[in-house]
DNA sequence: CTGAAATGTTGTCATATGACAACATTTGCT
DNA sequence: AGCAAATGTTGTCATATGACAACATTTCAG
């Protein structure tokens, strides 16, 4: 059975019973991707959340220079959308893309929301959602507007090591704003 | 009267009735305080939510190397808080400063939360609120990740024009990840 | 009002990082 | 398995920005 996982996670993480937590499964969809596979394509309005069964994917964005800005990871256990375009409803300058060979469970936009209506732990878990994306957010900002490159390394080695293990290198410079050749050679100098 | 700003804002943009709204005002507590006032300070559990009815505020940090890192500004009609210790209840890495003589209306945390229990417009509002909270933050991380000085200028110029005629160099300097010296040099440049 | 402190401007200089390129390695398609 | 494409590494060079300092201007307290 596709949803074990996000069953599970409906009981612990959000704390619905059995009952409920299959009502609230019944709206989600298992959907497979393969590594490097767009799920979300730039200039599209976003209708979508995705729960990560198994693997990680990456929202970004590509600047006027054509670079890569990438938003966020997120891995097994977690969700993950396009937040600013399914929120304001414009087309969005993001990109979701796996990084692995994934196994998801999607859930469109009215469902999700009419859950979060329906059932008040799962409104309380969104609502929780958003404050620790905001506060994560933030903590990147300051953690990155005042530091060097040396110390984006030390200070992503500290506190999200997985990126380092599981993603690619170019993808990992995109999120901490450097180069992949600048942060190669940060590597090299440890 | 005091809390005429604040009674306005919770009618037109939280959507109380006047009854309700009342209700809701009196959990407020006006204070007043001069220009470069320390509202919370470092170190402390944030315990308040601000409204401001005139005026201005500042939160931000202090990094490793001793420089000021503005997290965001507010103006007259919104709220600001330290949210970040706020929610996890740890002592706070933010200082929240006036930069103008403003007019408070302060709110301590359980009664804000109160609120958003017993009026669900008000709990919309807090939603919303961070919902766009963490918008505007990725926003800035794209933003500022890949642009050089000229066009993090350009981009507030467009995006938050009234920082650049009411906050001093200095703290825009410090909101765009630059030094003071750095962003004289390129408004000069225009 | 007056002087002290904070802020803003401008200059010089050092340095981290981007741009670009060559090459090595890994991945992915058929 | 084998070739093409993507990714990673390393080098050289140019440049934007930080560090620091001198000075001008503004703000603020007594």
């Amino acid at each position: 059975m596709n949803s074990l996982s996000l069953l599970d996670f409906l009981k612990k993480n959000i704390l619905l019973n059995d009952e409920e937590s299959k009502e609230v499964a019944q709206f989600f969809k298992f959907i497979k991707v393969r590594r490097n596979q767009i799920i979300e394509r730039e200039g599209s309005i976003c209708g979508h959340f995705y729960f990560i069964n198994k693997g990680c994917l990456r929202l970004y964005d590509i600047d006027k220079k054509g670079n890569e800005i990438t938003a966020y990871f997120a891995f097994e256990n977690s969700f993950i959308t396009s937040i600013t375009s399914l929120i304001t409803q414009k087309p969005s300058r993001d990109i979701l893309i796996s990084h692995e060979p994934s196994e998801l469970m999607v859930i469109d936009k009215a469902s999700f929301f009419n859950l979060t209506e329906k059932y008040a732990p799962f409104r309380l878990f969104y609502n929780k959602t958003i404050e620790f994306a905001f506060i994560h957010a933030q903590m990147r900002i300051y953690s990155f507007l005042g530091m060097d490159g040396v110390d984006k390394l030390r200070w992503l080695l500290e506190h999200e090591p997985m990126l380092l293990t599981r993603i690619s290198s170019k993808a990992v410079a995109s999120y901490l704003g450097m180069t992949n050749s600048t942060l190669s050679k940060l590597k090299a100098k440890l």
